[in-house]
DNA sequence: AACTACACCAACCGCGGGGGG
DNA sequence: GCCCCCCGCGGTTGGTGTAGT
């Protein structure tokens, strides 16, 4: 059984919005504001689930929407930052001001996975009967088809994982005053974790992966002691570039987050 | 001109987290 | 502590336009 549906369909459109709907929305928002989803297709007069309501809101009808071509420093930004950050789309839109995250993923899987060369998992539909049936008069085409499943095939396999690179760290240990250890062994990846965490409590050097954006999400940037001066650079160097995306418009000084603590 | 394949993007779906009762 | 509800997120689908054959 699956999960019940978010709100009753029946009677509900659905598609597409037309311009009398677009307006009741944009009315009723400008008047009462954001939120309370649930209520507002009720209130506002629409004949939609609130979920869509919002969703129409939030990447078609806000006012400081940015529409048109993404700019190529913004294109360049988001290489960066999914580099940094995986598919964390709402969390790369954040550094993209007036651009969604729904715009962003678009962009993404249109654009930019070709030219980045990143693996994306996209299954492309079977053909119609109609088409089938054509095919069945045309060699040509069926060579082309059984050679497109086939590498739809091998591309499955290959298979997407947008997971930002983890930095490989062979000796580390946290800081005795590490308040949360549990968040911190979060920030290393499932694979290392069994292989290295036996018979060692937080003072001993360990090997693992660090994911950078975690250590900086979880505020762990200075509590972790990585023994080797080269692999401390590198993570030095990865964090300097994570953080002047992420804290260049709250005017921080990345620095300010990185201490000596990392160079034992 | 007709058909097919591909590209783009708005919209939908289902899951998970967080907060309130 | 548990349950329920709402919201936000990421993955996926489907409609439309366009390029290629």
């Amino acid at each position: 059984m699956g999960r019940a549906p978010c709100c009753e369909k029946v009677g509900l459109h659905r598609g597409p919005w037309d311009s009398k709907e677009d307006a009741l929305l944009i009315k009723y928002i400008r008047s009462h504001g954001e939120g309370n989803w649930k209520d507002l297709p009720k209130q506002a007069g629409l004949l939609r689930c609130g979920k869509s309501c919002r969703l129409r809101w939030m990447n078609y009808l806000r006012p400081d929407k940015k529409r048109g071509n993404i700019t190529p420093e913004e294109e360049d930004l988001i290489i960066r930052l999914h580099s940094l950050l995986g598919n964390r789309w709402s969390l790369i839109a954040r550094r993209l001001p007036n651009r969604t995250d729904n715009e962003i993923k678009n962009y993404w899987n249109s654009h930019l996975s070709k030219k980045t060369g990143s693996k994306v998992k996209t299954m492309s539909k079977p053909l119609s009967t109609s088409s089938r049936k054509n095919n069945n008069n045309n060699n040509k085409k069926i060579q082309k088809y059984m050679k497109k499943i086939e590498n739809e095939h091998e591309h499955a396999k290959e298979t997407k994982i947008h997971s930002p690179k983890p930095v490989r760290i062979t000796s580390f240990r946290w800081e005795e005053s590490s308040p949360d250890q549990s968040i911190g062994e979060n920030c290393v990846s499932d694979s290392l974790k069994d292989s290295s965490s036996d018979g060692h409590n937080s003072s001993d050097f360990r090997d693992l992966n660090v994911l950078v954006h975690d250590l900086v999400d979880h505020d762990l940037v200075n509590r972790l002691i990585v023994e080797n001066p080269f692999e401390a650079n590198m993570l030095h160097k990865l964090y300097e570039e994570y953080s002047s995306l992420l804290f260049c418009e709250e005017n921080q000084s990345p620095i300010d987050h990185f201490t000596d603590t990392w160079f034992p």
